[in-house]
DNA sequence: TAGTCAAAAGTCAAAGATGGTCAGAGGGTG
DNA sequence: CACCCTCTGACCATCTTTGACTTTTGACTA
């Protein structure tokens, strides 16, 4: 193995193949340690390495007593669809009701979400809600529209 | 266990669980000294881990015979569990994700909500997603946590 | 009754313990 | 040589731990 990177990256996932849960926790200074290498190393391994995209989640908390959670989770199969519909979002300059609607709608219709979760996101993002000038709103309704298709992609991972 | 507060909050929840009010009394001395740790850490403990929100309220008394009670809320009401909430939401000044982690949190405990939703929702409200001035991320949490409230006000019927 | 004192608990800011970010240097490969 | 990864370290953000100082309360005393 030529880089560090690509060996600390093969002994996380070894560790992480040997855990019953699909889910390891580590000390960030720890692993730096062990691989003789800068803390932010790992960070870099866990950003290169350890994406969504590739089916990892990674959670952590700072201070004492803190640690880096990576987790495995399964993609799901219609990626597709929320790309197109994150492209849909980023071509819109003004996303309105009937647009947050619409999209919700066709979700809903691929089966990547419950008609009730909808309806309350759509209630989170109306009008009333965001009660806002309209580019606000527009930004804000992108911001949260985009993270919802991020959340989409390894939720009900099919 | 990974710190000392963390244990600390375990065992006072094990006691609170295992007496039979909803309710426990404590002297200050005593747990730090059976957890060696000073005083102020058990101050520390209940101002991050028993709070309003998620569902505690605190009395305590100095002096002779002093004591802090830790009180587990028990409200069987849909309606007074939501109003507590608004109550709460409206009185932060300032709402990160910390509080909205534990709003979302107690909804789940109480069964007002999917974990899923929570999840969702959590995301949709975190610092990334509301890429603003703090002020500004404040204003839109408190928004849609209301609006949340008010949309699981009639959900499932209530 | 008022004053004093000791025994709690509270507050707060500094120090400690982690992890995160980012820009620039370093190095291998087409 | 150019470009793309990797690697590094300085600086930042967040959570925890500590301890000095403050406030409150009740008992005891004059």
């Amino acid at each position: 193995m030529r880089n560090i990177s690509d060996v600390i990256e093969q002994y996380l996932k070894q560790v992480l193949k040997e855990s019953q849960a699909n889910a390891i926790e580590i000390k960030r200074q720890d692993i730096a340690q062990r691989f003789e290498c800068v803390p932010s190393q790992i960070n870099y391994v866990i950003n290169t390495r350890f994406t969504v995209e590739k089916g990892y989640l990674v959670e952590s908390k700072r201070g004492g007593g803190g640690y880096i959670r990576i987790r495995r989770v399964v993609l799901h199969e219609k990626q597709d669809i929320l790309s197109s519909l994150m492209e849909v979002i980023h071509e819109h300059p003004r996303l309105n009701e009937q647009l947050v609607e619409n999209v919700l709608v066709r979700l809903v219709e691929e089966q990547m979400m419950h008609e009730q979760e909808a309806q309350l996101i759509y209630h989170l993002l109306s009008d009333e809600a965001l009660n806002l000038q309209v580019d606000d709103r527009s930004f804000i309704r992108r911001q949260q529209l985009l993270t919802l298709m991020k959340v989409l992609r390894y939720r009900n991972g099919g």
